[in-house]
DNA sequence: CCTTGGATAGAAAGCGCTTGCTGTAACGCT
DNA sequence: AGCGTTACAGCAAGCGCTTTCTATCCAAGG
């Protein structure tokens, strides 16, 4: 039926444990014997038996990337990064490790499946991105499931999500608080006084972040915020279509909407402009996290960059152990503003 | 150390084979034992060693996707999609697939590389999304693999991409040429004489497919096309930026631009733009894939819309082996023409 | 009261690979 | 020449689970 090393073992006229040496590459093997090895392999057309492998070995070559939403560039280009610093050599057999991308659909029960699949595939690494839920049993259940993961020998990054205290974890954190803070600055700079803010989901720590970083701004600037100016909402599009009415239904004497990221400032826009409003003339837009369509909008979207596929590319290093993590296994990613034609000098 | 089904069989004072059968749910339990076993798993927090289940039964759980670009929706979306099919029960062990998104980057080399870590793995299924190389030996070499593949009872769905011949491979392809015919002929249709096309990466499937309908359409209507109307390019904003420009340079009196897919679409407004035309009324623009932020650019993109996320669905379920296969073993998902604001009378 | 059979539970043989330990040549040194 | 080394190669013991086959118990049938 299937080939094994038994196979190939007995075609290269050596023992069993000698083609194992010789496809893992981790104990001296005369040349003339790895080089029959090796064209046994080949003409057998052997492949290695991944879960034969790793239960001998106690260890397998899978890497989890966690995402909440896969759809989601913002989410795809940070995973991408992620898996271009895995899949390189570097690991055992053949040095290649299969790195995997689980959607948790930002539920909480799908997360903690997930971590429980990848901790019965005694996954090497596991990657986490984006926010957290602020929902407390489940952070603590997540952290439990963390810190087994830990103690099975599973390192684990946390990329764009904030630190998990009493875990082995490695966090990579956006700067979501400061990101806000500085772009209603800038507005504010410009001269609005009247900002309506679309949130988004509650119970996230992203969320509620770069909220307080806009509310930080506000009253550095001594606006007092009405509670009308804030709508929660998803991170898409139809969410912020939909809030921006809403806001507008609220306060139409806004000048400004910030959005809680580049998809919700986009319907944010549609919404303006069917409702007859020019951008930034009329009300200025703002998003978050510059993704690649944002500077496609027209007109073209104030936003906060931030690095994602840098900080991806860094948390794939760190998991695979190639880089060293940052003092006291936290760092802070700052994101950059980017002044664009979406926001302007408010009307009258 | 770690828990395993010997510690939970001791606790439950009962064989590791019935904590085994529990577990796995496939032979009778007496309910007062099952029980008593779900207690000492729960007590002993245990987890289920998935090398080893997969080794002892010889099949694993593991269901693999290929996607040649992470980042870019087009693939996310249907990832998403095939990801919600699969995640349900329905298997063995607790009823949870492992799904895995694998990145190949559009490479050839870590598209085999990905199948054989599949089929090291002994995964369950496997889907490939998007379009196939034309590339003679490596087409070749992914055949071989497939079939390889299936011969181990691996189910194999293609979402997106040409049936494989000799392969058990099921296929749901996407009639690229009849929607790139139907979208040229809704232009022609318009007036326009004088067509530039931004076509994908050469040896792409997707690339010529929707090229040969475009030049189809343009047969059809008795319009001779003229080379240098023709610009190849990656599928993305910069592509189509880039690409806009030189169609430009080329030809300066053309009344349309034919993107590949949306991004490129995205980016040919954007140079048009900044070349001081306006979108329709000096040049029209159209895209393809109809992907979400198609509609809110301005003006909002005349398409192609494909139903990424029904066919990922349909995918997923055969490779679940939730639903039949199409007969013959291929299917064919058309496109429906989105007429928008992009696309208007040609000037003149 | 013994037999028959259904319903459970257990014993044990692997699944295919890794790896510590045990040979065993060939080599270099005094 | 004799002996310690070095450099490979093989043996065999698992890794933790599944599953076939067998054993046991008990209720029902004769």
């Amino acid at each position: 039926m299937t080939v094994t090393l038994a196979d190939v073992a007995a075609r290269a006229q050596v023992s069993p444990a000698t083609v194992s040496r010789v496809l893992n590459g981790n104990y001296p093997v005369a040349a003339s014997t790895r080089e029959r090895v090796l064209r046994a392999v080949d003409e057998l057309d052997y492949v290695l038996n991944g879960p034969a492998s790793a239960l001998a070995a106690a260890t397998s070559d899978l890497v989890g990337i966690l995402v909440n939403d896969i759809a989601d560039p913002f989410f795809g280009i940070m995973a991408s990064a992620i898996q271009g610093e895995i899949g390189g050599p570097g690991g055992r057999a053949g040095g290649e490790r299969l790195a995997v991308v689980c959607n948790t659909g930002g539920s909480p029960e799908r997360e903690l499946t997930y971590l429980t699949l990848l901790q019965r595939q005694r996954a090497a690494a596991v990657v986490l991105t984006g926010g957290a839920m602020e929902n407390e049993p489940h952070a603590a259940a997540v952290a439990a499931k963390l810190r087994r993961l830990g103690e099975a020998g599973t390192r684990i990054v946390l990329c764009g999500r904030p630190p998990a205290p009493d875990t082995s974890a490695i966090a990579l954190t956006f700067d979501n608080r400061g990101g806000g803070r500085e772009l209603t600055e800038h507005l504010i700079g410009l001269g609005h006084r009247r900002l309506g803010y679309i949130a988004g989901p509650e119970e996230r720590t992203t969320t509620r972040h770069r909220l307080e970083g806009h509310r930080a701004a506000l009253a550095a600037a001594g606006i007092e915020e009405d509670p009308r100016w804030t709508v929660h909402g998803r991170y898409d599009r139809r969410a912020g279509y939909e809030a921006t009415l809403e806001l507008l239904r609220r306060d139409p004497s806004l000048t400004a909407v910030v959005a809680a990221n580049d998809s919700v400032a986009l319907g944010a826009c549609a919404a303006l402009r069917d409702s007859g409003l020019r951008i930034p003339e009329d009300v200025s837009v703002a998003g978050f996290d510059d993704l690649p369509f944002s500077i496609d909008a027209v007109p073209s979207l104030t936003t906060v960059r931030l690095p994602l596929a840098e900080a991806g590319a860094r948390a794939g290093r760190i998991a695979m152990g190639r880089e060293e993590p940052p003092p006291g296994g936290i760092a802070t990613v700052r994101g950059e503003l980017m002044v664009r034609g979406s926001s302007g000098v408010p009307r009258g």
